[in-house]
DNA sequence: TTAATTTCGGACCGAACGGTAACAAATTTG
DNA sequence: CAAATTTGTTACCGTTCGGTCCGAAATTAA
């Protein structure tokens, strides 16, 4: 029909992604994401509409790729202590290899789902999900299984402890104090299924 | 000597604060910031200095202050599931009335800490301490009391309980899915104890 | 080759940004 | 009252912000 496009979407909103996560709404410039990647705002206008769609693009890629992943490789077939082992280990990788972006989700609760009512929607539903998501990696093992209220308890318990790590990771925490953090998370289910 | 100053610095690093802590540093404008303390910039300049010397006085007035508080009334004399009861409490109350901006230093971590060193250095400091603070308010109770390694560990475990709750109240959760949160966290002092 | 269509690049927009200089108003000290 | 000193106000600085316009380049269909 026309002139093609020189650049690939996926790896462009991939970049603006990235982006996002670790510098936040207000923290990215439309220059930040022209740098990133390698387009000039005209392009990424036409593509992605404005700043704000960017931001929700970015943010959905983020659910439905990232957090995916996660419940991929927590869902495998296993027990809810090595599930929960698996997540973390994945949840600290990141912090090794020197990356301590965090949770895009968690950082966009704090930073933008009080002034946006979509990003409140999108944080709402994200970390709704989360907790169904250690619900179902939970409802595998004793004594979960039987116990419909701890189930649902030591979900919650998990949705906030997973985020709150994510809270430290950002904030620094050496890994030490992570790793033991992790510990004492998974320590929780080890007394559930010796108890 | 001179001129005295028509208007109280404490009050005006209150507002200040109060404006970081709901729109984050890079949401906050000096006009933001002239509006919420009704000074012009110059006052704000010659009195705190420039914009991340306001925002690193308002941070550390927030642990100063709000943190403080919090200790206080955990550490009233009283055992372990009462002083997090208290806390908890203490903590959801501003959401009943419609304010959800969460934890000041929670909110550093993610917006600030990966850009700015004296953040960082501020947000692990601040959370390091919060988890002193809760080992501190365990350790009057049993089986904390006898046990160094479980105190340790139940005291990271509601350092990322507690930042994750804050995660969820600003990431707009309904409240009755706090309590619920809350409930959970404040159950596994209930079994600690029972056990 | 030409017409149509789309992408791309640069220039440009008004507004808001953080920050500063200069001056008038107010108060204390001599 | 006069000199000195500090506060408050206005205007302004250059830069960057998000966003748009428009012409040049590239490709397909006729």
């Amino acid at each position: 029909m026309a002139r093609p496009r020189s650049y690939d979407p996926h790896t462009a909103l991939d970049r603006v992604q990235k982006t996002f996560w670790e510098k936040g709404y207000h923290g990215t410039s439309l220059q930040d994401l022209e740098k990133a990647t390698d387009l000039k705002k005209q392009s990424l206008y036409r593509e992605f509409g404005n700043k704000d769609a960017l931001y929700h693009k970015a943010l959905a890629l983020y659910q439905d790729r990232e957090i995916a992943a996660l419940a991929n490789a927590m869902l495998a077939p296993s027990d809810a202590l090595t599930r929960f082992s698996k997540l973390f280990e994945l949840v600290l990788q990141p912090v090794y290899d020197g990356d301590r972006s965090g949770c895009f989700l968690c950082n966009a609760a704090l930073d933008r789902a009080q002034e946006d009512s979509e990003t409140n929607k999108r944080t709402q539903d994200g970390i709704t999900q989360t907790t169904q998501l250690f619900e179902t990696a939970l409802r595998v093992s004793s004594p979960y299984k039987d116990d419909k209220a701890l189930l649902r308890s030591r979900a919650l318990e998990f949705t906030a402890g997973y985020f709150g790590l994510r809270v430290m990771i950002r904030g620094g925490l050496p890994i030490a104090t992570l790793k033991a953090t992790v510990e004492a998370l998974l320590d929780q289910i080890k007394t559930d299924s010796a108890g």
